[in-house]
DNA sequence: ATCTGAATGAGTACAACGTACACATCGTTG
DNA sequence: CAACGATGTGTACGTTGTACTCATTCAGAT
C-alpha cells in the first residue's frame, strides 16, 4: 500500500508501460471543465426535459461528459445541487418598475413565481429551503415594497409570508394535477373528466358528496387555472390590505 | 434455465431434505396476517418516528414481521402506500358542530390540518394527489359550508382552494424549517439565529437587504408560528368574505 | 527550467432501494 | 379430499447516493 509511494521518479519502471497504456486511454482530460455554473445549467436542463427524478448524479455526469463522481468536487451532495438549480432559475424573477406600490409588487412576483414553477415543474417536488442569493433578492424586494407602508416588522413579514405561502401551495397543487394527468396520458381537463367519469359517478351515487356534485354539474370555469389562481391571489391581497389598513 | 421446470412433483428429491430445513425455518406463518389497515398503521408509525425517508418496503416488512415482498399483495407500490397513509391520518379531521358558519368551518379545518401536518411532518414531503375517502369527506364538508352562502359553483370551489392552498403552503414551509433545524441540532428559533449569525451578519453587511435587516432588529414575534399562521389565515378569510360578499 | 502541493477528475466499491418473478403454503369450496 | 385462489417467502436485478483511493493537471515558488 504505502510501498507504492516509495517509487522514485528518475529510475521508475524499466519497461515503460505507460505509453501504450496512455494511447488506449480516452484523453488526458482538459482541466477545470466543471464549474458550478455548468453543473447548475446541466441539472436544470435534465430536470426540465425529463423531470426531477431524472436528475441523478450519474445522469448529470453523463450530460457533462465527466465521470460519475466528478461533480462531488463542486457540490457537497444532492441537496447542494437542488439549491443551485433553484437559485439559477430564480434569477429571472424581476420586480416591476420602481414606482409600483406594495400590491403591484407582490402581485407581480406572485404571477411570475407561478409561471416559473409551471415552466420548471420540478420546483414543486424539491425541498426548497435555501437562502440562495436570488431568492434572498426576491424576498428583499417584496419586503421593501411592504416596508414603504409604515408597517411594523412583524406585520411586514407576515404579509410577505402569507402571499408566498398561497402562491406555493396553489401552484404546487396545479403541478401535481398536471403530472397526474400526464402520467395517465390525459391531455386536458375534459379528457381527464371523461376518464375519471366511472369512479366519479360511483362516488356521486353514494349521495355523500352533494356539494361536490353540484360543482361537477354547474361549474363553468373548471379548467381555468389562471382565473382560479388570480381569484385566490386577489383574495389574499384584499385580506392583507384590510387587516393592515394599507 | 427452463430445465428446472421439468421437475415433477411426485418423485422429487429422494433424500427428504425438507424436514431439518423446515425446523430451521422460523414458522409456517399464520395466514391473513396482513391487511391494508395493518399496513397503513405500520407505515404511519415508521414515518412518525423516523421520517418519511425511513418508510421503505423493507423497513415496513420488518415492522410487520413479514418478508420484504409481502406487502405487494395488498398495495401496488409505494404510491399506494402513501395514499393509504394520508387517508389514515386524515380520518381524524372533524367538522365543528353543525350550526357553524362557513368561516368557522374553514377556519377550524385549517387549524386542524396544520396541527395534523405538524404532527405528521412526512405529509409535507409526499406527493398528495389522492381522492382518498377521508380527504373527499373533508372537502365535502368545507364545500357544503360555502354552498350555504348562495355562491355559484366556481366561486365556491375557488374559495375552498384558496384557503387550502394557503394552509398547505404555509405549513409546508413551517415543516421544512423545523426539519432544517432538527438536522442541525438547533432546538429553537433563538438557537438557530445564533448559529446562523455569522452568515447573516455577512449578508447584512453587504447592505443589499435593508428590509430584511430591519426585520431582524425590530421584529418581536419571530418565533410565534401560531400567530403567523393565523394572521395569514384570517387575511385569506377576510379576503374571501369581501370578494364574495359573504 | 524544475519541483511541489493543491485542485480536479477517474475509477472502484458498497449498501440500500423498489420491485419483478418463481415458489411454497394456507383456507375454502366443490 | 382434491384442487384452486389468495397470501407470504426467497432470490435476484438494476439503479441510486456517495465514500474512498488514485491519477493528472495547473500555478507558483525555487
Amino acid at each position: 500500500m504505502a510501498a507504492r509511494k516509495q517509487n522514485q521518479s528518475k529510475v521508475a519502471e524499466p519497461v515503460e508501460p505507460s505509453l501504450w497504456e496512455r494511447m488506449e486511454r480516452p484523453a488526458p482530460a482538459p482541466r477545470a471543465s466543471l464549474s458550478l455554473e455548468r453543473i447548475a445549467a446541466a441539472a436544470v436542463e435534465i430536470a426540465d426535459e425529463e423531470g426531477a427524478a431524472a436528475v441523478t448524479m450519474r445522469r448529470l455526469a453523463t450530460k457533462l461528459g465527466v465521470a460519475p463522481m466528478a461533480a462531488y468536487r463542486h457540490v457537497a451532495g444532492k441537496d447542494d445541487l437542488w439549491a443551485l438549480m433553484i437559485d439559477r432559475v430564480s434569477r429571472q424573477l424581476a420586480a416591476p418598475d420602481e414606482s409600483a406600490g406594495w400590491r403591484e409588487v407582490l402581485r407581480s412576483f406572485a404571477l411570475q413565481t407561478r409561471e416559473l414553477m409551471l415552466a420548471h415543474p420540478w420546483m414543486g417536488s424539491i425541498p426548497l429551503i435555501s437562502l440562495t442569493p436570488s431568492r434572498m433578492a426576491v424576498a428583499e424586494q417584496q419586503l421593501a415594497a411592504l416596508a414603504a407602508c409604515d408597517l411594523d416588522a412583524d406585520s411586514m413579514m407576515a404579509a410577505f409570508r402569507t402571499v408566498n405561502s398561497y402562491v406555493h401551495g396553489s401552484t404546487q397543487a396545479e403541478i401535481i394535477l398536471r403530472e397526474y394527468q400526464e402520467r395517465h396520458g390525459w391531455s386536458g381537463g375534459e379528457e381527464t373528466r371523461k376518464a375519471l367519469a366511472p369512479q366519479m359517478n360511483y362516488l356521486m351515487s353514494t349521495g355523500r358528496y352533494p356539494a361536490y356534485e353540484r360543482y361537477g354539474l354547474e361549474a363553468a370555469r373548471k379548467d381555468d387555472h389562471d382565473w382560479s389562481f388570480e381569484f385566490g391571489l386577489d383574495c389574499v391581497l384584499d385580506g392583507i390590505a384590510k387587516r393592515l389598513g394599507i
